[in-house]
DNA sequence: ACCTGAACACCGTTCAAGT
DNA sequence: ACCTGAACACCGTTCAAGT
């Protein structure tokens, strides 16, 4: 019903990354970077992406909120800055000891985990690319486990690309129906209800609202990650296979 | 290093769907929401999501900004029932004729091509539940396509989340690079060598960046996503053999 | 039933000015 | 080298008032 339209300018400032520029060689006392990003990150554990403010984040530091200006470019920098952190939690086992698909498989659930722990993130990493040193440390260690696996050339890049794209797409959705349900003015069951309702002219879905996602939901979203999960696992390794 | 803490107000405001309560009935004249979501996804096509404010909403309408709440309890709402429009665009071939495999392979890539021309909904996906009328179609038809397949009770749901997931997962960081790089002060030469510097330390992605993203990128993240598409299929497939 | 404008409580960012 | 406050150009949303 759209036309293909590439807006010029989608946010009407040209895109730059913290880690493509050099760093402003770290001088001495006063505020440092560091002190910067970790209270920011103490402001989204705290109220979400959305209630982090350059001005909130100053008053925490007990400073101007346009002194954070000198350590940062932008707000989108220090968005980058805090992103990367996340990235520095998620662990990949060494695939040479325990082999490349208990290596994948408990890497993606360290990166569900993370998310989860860190929801303000699930929002970032479909807006900012992940370039920092943790994550580039994660991607380096996901391409040596999958070569240990057997991938060759631009494979090892797809299972990468397939395996992240696996664990991000469960997660950020499963990170919005928490925010959403937890913010709500409705208990489960009413939200039960409503939803039904809603699905009423939809007997498949409606079948599977008993079984789904009310009754257990952690439980079950651990089973439909698990499940999904060594499907892949399952077709990554057919293809080492043929 | 962080706690598990959910902020009570991560919006200040509490959560609901624009499916979960009773449509304000169809009266008659003026402005219609139907209207106002039409414009509202011009200008999200146009300027991204960024873009779109209830100011120049209601300017484009030649109307005040504050009319539209008359039709639309908030902005989230609207964004909502724009969001929905996107799933209307997606087909599902009917699995009984072309296969189950077929069906969910024409399915995973209809969904891919829909929100690469709909960059704005990217970030949607991870913000709003997918309740709307055209949401449930789609799933309601995934749910039969995999029934066809031979799948029964909750793993029809979960290999419906798998699939979505991974769609999804590998979609939202394509629109995230393709928005950063179009709207980037630097052409791919510079972006390259930019990457490969911050990744100087990492010997195993470096050693990627030459096939890479860089060289034909449309083409390569088509490859990209029928490879792990298949993979995906594959370990699907083997589940309904063992 | 529909629309308006003024007003409230916010934003990110720039920049001249201070120390 | 670092920090400030004022100022600019925006936001979403509420609400009394209009027709």
């Amino acid at each position: 019903m759209c036309e293909l339209i590439y807006p010029e300018d989608m946010s009407s400032k040209a895109f730059s990354s913290v880690w493509l520029r050099e760093p402003r060689k770290a001088t001495s006392p006063g505020r440092s970077r560091e002190e910067i990003v970790r209270a920011a990150i103490e402001l989204l554990q705290e109220e979400g992406l959305a209630g982090l403010s350059m001005r909130k984040l100053g008053a925490r530091l007990s400073a101007g909120a346009t002194s954070l200006y000198w350590y940062v470019a932008n707000k989108d920098e220090l968005l980058e800055l805090a992103y990367d952190e996340v990235w520095g939690e998620m662990t990949v086992p060494d695939p040479e000891e325990v082999g490349w698909r208990d290596s994948a498989s408990a890497l993606a659930h360290s990166m569900r985990q993370v998310i989860l722990r860190h929801p303000w993130s699930a929002d970032l990493i479909g807006r900012l690319p992940a370039l920092g040193p943790n994550a580039l440390r994660v991607t380096d260690r996901m391409r040596r486990m999958f070569k240990v696996a057997g991938f060759e050339g631009p494979d090892i890049d797809f299972a990468n690309a397939t395996l992240t794209a696996y664990v991000f797409g469960m997660t950020i959705p499963e990170i919005a129906w928490n925010t959403a349900t937890r913010n709500s003015a409705y208990d489960a069951d009413q939200m039960r209800d409503m939803v039904r309702n809603a699905a009423a002219e939809f007997p498949d879905v409606l079948e599977s609202l008993d079984l789904d996602i009310y009754t257990d939901p952690q439980a079950i979203r651990e089973l439909c990650f698990d499940f999904g999960l060594t499907s892949m696992l399952d077709g990554l390794g057919r293809r080492l296979a043929a």
